[in-house]
DNA sequence: TCCCCTTTGAAGTAT
DNA sequence: ATACTTCAAAGGGGA
């Protein structure tokens, strides 16, 4: 298990974001640049924070390495201006200038911020924080930290302490007054921080400070007008019109989790048969008021409580057991990720400017936007999303992504999931198909390489069926590649020039074809895509194309292609931009 | 009523 | 080490 440390930056970041951002979250070391190591590391790491601020270390020699050279910012903004201008519209000018112009998470550099050990944190840092934490604003009856806040560099003025940013997006999951609770002081219980999370110690005047300035900050960039329409991806998070949202735990610790905030018996006992004394949150996960917090769903598993009602027999036993069951019901859920977080964020604007409601279609524009978006951007949602990691982690210590795996709470695995290995590890896998049973035994092959008399994969030696599209689109009953062969990152181009992706006519394969060529509108491509199997999405209205950005933060591997288009990607993007029905399910990773 | 779809990323398990 | 799988949000739609 990563270990916080306040000097090593972020441990909690992926490989893949550390790789991508890997310099994300340690502005602690290169502003302090008190140890020759530091600044060492911090050569290494870029500062994202840095670049997106000042614009000026963007020149990082590693960090242009990494990254793929800009792409074209023409296209991206003038496409992003369209739908931004849509969104303006549709926001009453919500949305000005650049796509979060008010995101309150601006790059936030140091993430071992407050509640992290060794949480010193340099002004720069701290003037970050004032950035950050507003939206984490407490309630104006809120504790201690209100005091330490001033201390520290945040004006903080106490007319900011009220919550201005409603939240309109709910949860989907979450009661949609969570957002709006008080999690009022008296619920916790005042004394000692937990003792994983160690009070944080102004370095200058030795004073304890709180982790997060619960003030609204005078940087808080929205306007009252405009802030109640900005679904926050923290929406839990952020403070609610009036409502004080989380209050500084005791010790100065503020979680954003309320539910680790305060403490009932059942959460406790549930903690605490989940996991070791050590790791259970000192607070417990559910509001008084009962409204779980959003990390935290009690699952209500309906089928598992139906399941339990039909066997019921009305028993003393039964009623325990269904105690039972509800102390197991509380889950933990996964921190967001970046792209959850822009999700969230940028759904309903996505739902606002096309006739889309099914999220399947929004998902697939918002993983295009996601592409869309310069790095500067992303980074803003990395930076947040291991933010939020690193809250939950704070928070729950022992908590594992394995605790939600099936089993831990009942809930039933995605078919899907479980299909698709099966089969494409089965005999619907070309290459095993013709491997395993020969050209005589035909028969037994999955149906795409029936029908195609052969594998093409297996010929090429590759990781996947060809099986071309044909103009019939009978490739659509063709088992899907895997997702870690749609997104495998090692994929070679060369075989894309002659590759397709039997369900998933990766749209991405070469971004620059959207230079070159007319770039189909996102209905297009969703009716497309929704043409491509039964009981399709229906096709999306967006006003305009924007949606169908062509990837911004691309890996590596994109980026190469990007810099040698394929033919073949170029062709996909004919075939594309023809009325011609095509297999489409947007991918966009097939190149990553 | 439950699960699928669809996206990316994180983190887990499996090989 | 690599590959694969699951889950996180969302909500309409299918079974």
């Amino acid at each position: 298990m990563p270990q916080l440390n306040g000097g090593g930056g972020d441990d909690l970041g992926a490989n893949d974001e550390l790789i991508s951002f890997k310099d994300e979250g340690e502005q602690e070391e290169k502003i302090s640049e008190n140890s020759s190591a530091e600044r060492d590391l911090a050569d290494v790491k870029s500062s994202l924070v840095n670049e997106s601020e000042t614009n000026q270390n963007s020149s990082s020699d590693s960090e242009a390495e990494r990254r793929p050279p800009p792409r074209s910012e023409t296209f991206r903004d003038k496409s992003r201006e369209s739908l931004e201008e849509a969104a303006k519209r549709q926001d009453g000018g919500l949305f000005k200038g650049p796509p979060y112009p008010g995101y309150p998470f601006i790059m936030i550099p140091d993430l071992s911020s407050p509640y992290l050990p060794n949480g010193s944190l340099s002004p720069t840092a701290r003037t970050y924080l004032q950035m950050k934490w507003p939206l984490l604003d407490v309630q104006a009856g809120s504790l201690q930290s209100r005091q330490a806040l001033k201390d520290a560099r945040s004006p903080s003025p106490a007319h900011i302490v009220s919550n201005k940013v409603p939240v309109v997006q709910h949860p989907h999951h979450v009661h949609p007054l969570t957002p709006l609770i008080t999690y009022s002081n008296e619920h916790f219980t005042p004394g000692n921080p937990p003792p994983h999370l160690p009070a944080d110690v102004d370095p200058k005047t030795g004073i304890p400070r709180p982790p997060h300035p619960p003030d609204i900050s005078p940087y808080y960039p929205l306007s009252p007008g405009t802030v109640g329409q900005i679904p926050h991806p923290l929406g839990w998070l952020v403070p609610q019109q009036g409502q004080p949202v989380y209050p500084i735990t005791t010790g100065g610790f503020r979680h954003p989790y309320p539910t680790a905030l305060t403490v009932n018996a059942s959460m406790s006992s549930f903690l605490s048969s989940r996991f070791p004394p050590h790791m259970v949150p000192p607070h417990h996960s559910l509001h008084t008021t009962g409204i779980p917090h959003p990390a935290i769903v009690t699952p209500t598993v309906k089928q598992e409580s139906s399941q339990s009602d039909v066997g019921s027999l009305h028993s003393s036993k039964h009623q325990d057991s269904k105690k039972e069951e509800e102390k197991k019901k509380p889950h933990i859920k996964k921190p967001l990720n970046a792209f959850m977080l822009y999700m969230k964020e940028m759904r309903a604007k996505v739902v606002a400017e096309c006739t889309l409601k099914e999220s399947a279609a929004i998902n697939q524009i918002l993983g295009r936007r996601w592409h869309a978006l310069s790095r500067e951007e992303q980074a803003k949602y990395y930076e947040l999303a291991r933010k939020e990691r690193q809250l939950h982690m704070q928070l729950y210590p022992g908590w594992s992504a394995r605790d939600n795996y099936v089993g831990s709470y009942g809930k039933k695995k995605k078919r899907k999931r479980d299909k698709q290995p099966g089969e494409t590890n089965d005999a619907n896998t070309p290459k095993k198909c013709r491997a395993l049973f020969g050209l005589d035994r035909q028969s037994l092959w999955c149906k795409p390489c029936r029908r195609k008399k052969k594998c093409v994969r297996y010929i090429q030696g590759e990781g996947s069926c060809v099986s071309p599209p044909s103009s019939d689109g009978s490739l659509l009953d063709s088992p899907p590649s895997s997702p870690a062969m749609l997104a495998s990152p090692s994929r070679d181009s060369k075989p894309q020039t002659e590759q397709t992706q039997p369900l998933s006519l990766s749209l991405k394969p070469d971004p620059l074809a959207h230079l070159v060529m007319m770039p189909p509108p996102s209905s297009l491509v969703l009716a497309e895509s929704a043409a491509s199997k039964p009981g399709a999405l229906p096709a999306a209205s967006c006003p305009n194309g924007a949606l169908d950005h062509p990837p911004a933060a691309l890996p590596p591997a994109a980026a190469a292609s990007l810099a040698q288009p394929s033919t073949s990607s170029l062709h996909s993007h004919s075939s594309l931009a023809g009325t011609q029905p095509q297999p489409l399910s947007l991918v966009t990773k097939s190149l990553e």
